[in-house]
DNA sequence: ATGCTTGTAAGCATTCATGCTTACAAGCAT
DNA sequence: ATGCTTGTAAGCATGAATGCTTACAAGCAT
């Protein structure tokens, strides 16, 4: 990844300004307020949930890895998981099976590395 | 799995029951009232936190099979998952960005079941 | 019949999350 | 100097979630 990113709010701060849209612009767009976005942006509120994420994603012209990335900062420090991931997880009994046994027998980087390799070896 | 159960509220009563707790002295233990309580097991309110879940399994003695199966269904049919799993999914970046591969490259029970097989194999 | 136990109905208090409106200060342009 | 744009401070409204207290009906025992 090239760039680091502190936190959701700062990321699409940089991201919305990269796309020089204003604030309230970009609120617009949204449909939310100015004053509401400012405080997303300031992490003083919680990310948006997945709807406006997505469009957010797709006004700020994403690639799949700064999407993800996204994603991934809008669940970090809360008690969820990023709001793109429950459903897949949840809808798939043996997904949470398999996340709990490599939580158990400690599963590292390199087992699910392994594991993603042979997916894509399979299927992409 | 041997028995079905249709709901949270469904399980941890049968189970309650199955170790002679009445609902008041299960209410005590959990330190919530007896209503509370009732409600829960009603499907009437959200299933417990985290916290008096990992309780509640440590009084029921459940086995880990039905732990997680209690589990499963503390997060089901809501937008979050399983209250035991975004602490392991989030605080590794690759775990999030595996189940992103497996979703998107439409990943089925096989596959995961290989993973698994494979945990077991290298680390169990 | 009385009294206790059991689960639950009804309703209330409190907190937290979501999203808004109004107003303002700083910067920039005319 | 005036006026516009920008972001933000302050505060409010609403709804959802969490958890309680009080009271009651049914069952069971004495």
């Amino acid at each position: 990844m090239s760039t680091e990113y502190g936190s959701f709010g700062e990321f699409i701060t940089v991201k919305r300004e990269g796309k020089d849209f204003t604030l309230r612009e970009m609120a617009r767009i949204l449909e939310v307020s100015a004053p509401y976005l400012s405080d997303v942006e300031k992490d003083r509120r919680n990310p948006f949930d997945f709807d406006r994420l997505e469009k957010l994603a797709s006004v700020l012209e994403l690639d799949a890895g700064e999407k993800d990335y996204m994603f991934d900062l809008a669940g970090k420090g809360r008690k969820t998981v990023a709001p793109d991931l429950p459903e897949y997880i949840m809808e798939r009994d043996y997904v949470s099976a398999a996340l709990r046994t490599a939580r158990d027998l400690d599963a590292g980087e390199e087992e699910w590395m392994r594991f993603v390799e042979e997916l894509k070896q399979r299927k992409g």
